[in-house]
DNA sequence: AATTCTATCAACCGCCAAGTC
DNA sequence: CGACTTGGCGGTTGATAGAAT
């Protein structure tokens, strides 16, 4: 659950991981994508090491994970698969939209292996599985779920926890219809998630996941809508009834959190670095640019590692 | 009320496969 | 062909909450 947060010996920090951390990392993700995990961390102005900041991106910030009780449906599906493919987690993953191997990894140990076994000792499995056995499980997760709501911004938690149980007030309807749409969009795609360039298509990606961790206005750019101009699919489908505030900066806007400057990607014009970021990037102060021009932040393969989307984009 | 036990699950670790040079 | 890098996977750990004693 919690770990005690810690360094390792290069000074990484392991560990939990904080509202803000998550924040960075999605909107970086959410704004870049993930076109090396390794580097990752690096731009997005966070301590950890690429492994950890893609594992908490795929199993907990990543758009339309599904949080809460499995349904009946699901548990079948997950102890049929294992009993055909045995501890193949991401394939049993990959027929469980919104479920991550590690979550249904945790759900059979926790709870269907027990139930299993049982099966085979020949107890009766709806005896077993009463709403009894349940409530403290249901419990804990209410519990989780207030603290997902006390960290991150109230209506983003609904983004990741799409459970009717967590569903309040009538925008929940449109969230859920949201999330399923984006889920399927997902499905279609899945095998080539995330060689895809990230951005050309966000259909995948759900709409509150775009809209809501920038409502507040802390979160929120100035060029918001031109920062993500880009992708058409966002000015023209989710962006458009938003109605954003400005602030100082998508992710942070502190020099601690190099963002790619458009300096760096403009040999090519008309790709994904040179478009709307560099048509205007005035609100971006010098001393903000000056550590990406350092050559600490340029790997030497700089261009061909943020050049993923340009064949996608021409 | 205090202590111990148990269940849960986020996160870490090590290994492996694929890709690149 | 071998070395290296990177992403992905599965096993495992450990902190915490709640239940049991």
């Amino acid at each position: 659950m919690v770990r005690t947060p810690s360094c390792d010996k290069n000074g990484l920090k392991k560990g939990t991981w904080t509202a803000e951390e998550d924040r960075k990392l999605t909107a970086y993700v959410t704004r870049y994508g993930c076109w090396n995990w390794r580097q990752l961390p690096k731009f997005a102005g966070l301590s950890r090491c690429g492994k950890s900041c893609r594992l908490r991106w795929m199993n907990y910030l990543r758009p339309n994970i599904k949080r809460g009780n499995y349904s009946k449906e699901e548990e079948d599906t997950i102890i049929e698969l294992h009993e055909s493919m045995g501890n193949r987690w991401s394939v049993i993953a990959a027929r469980l939209p919104g479920r991550t191997d590690n979550e249904i990894k945790n759900h059979w140990h926790t709870n269907l292996k027990k139930r299993v076994l049982e099966q085979q000792n020949s107890v009766p499995h709806e005896e077993k599985h009463s709403s009894n056995n349940l409530a403290p499980r249901e419990k804990r997760q209410k519990r989780v779920k207030q603290q997902n709501n006390s960290l991150l911004n109230p209506t983003t938690s609904q983004i990741i926890d799409s459970s009717p149980s967590s569903s309040t007030g009538s925008s929940s309807i449109s969230k859920d219809t949201a999330v399923a749409t984006s889920t399927e969009a997902y499905e279609e795609t899945s095998d080539s998630f995330w060689t895809q360039p990230f951005l050309t298509d966000c259909s995948f990606v759900s709409s509150d996941f775009l809209e809501q961790p920038f409502v507040d206005p802390e979160y929120i750019s100035p060029v918001f809508d031109e920062i993500f101009c880009p992708y058409g699919l966002y000015e023209e489908n989710i962006i458009t009834s938003n109605n954003l505030s400005p602030t100082q900066n998508i992710i942070d806007g502190s020099p601690s959190s190099p963002q790619p400057s458009s300096s760096e990607f403009s040999s090519s014009s008309g790709n994904f670095w040179t478009q709307p970021f560099s048509a205007d990037n005035s609100f971006i102060p010098n001393d903000f640019l000056e550590p990406f021009m350092d050559t600490e932040y340029l790997s030497p393969v700089f261009d061909e590692v943020l050049c993923p989307y340009e064949e996608g984009l021409n």
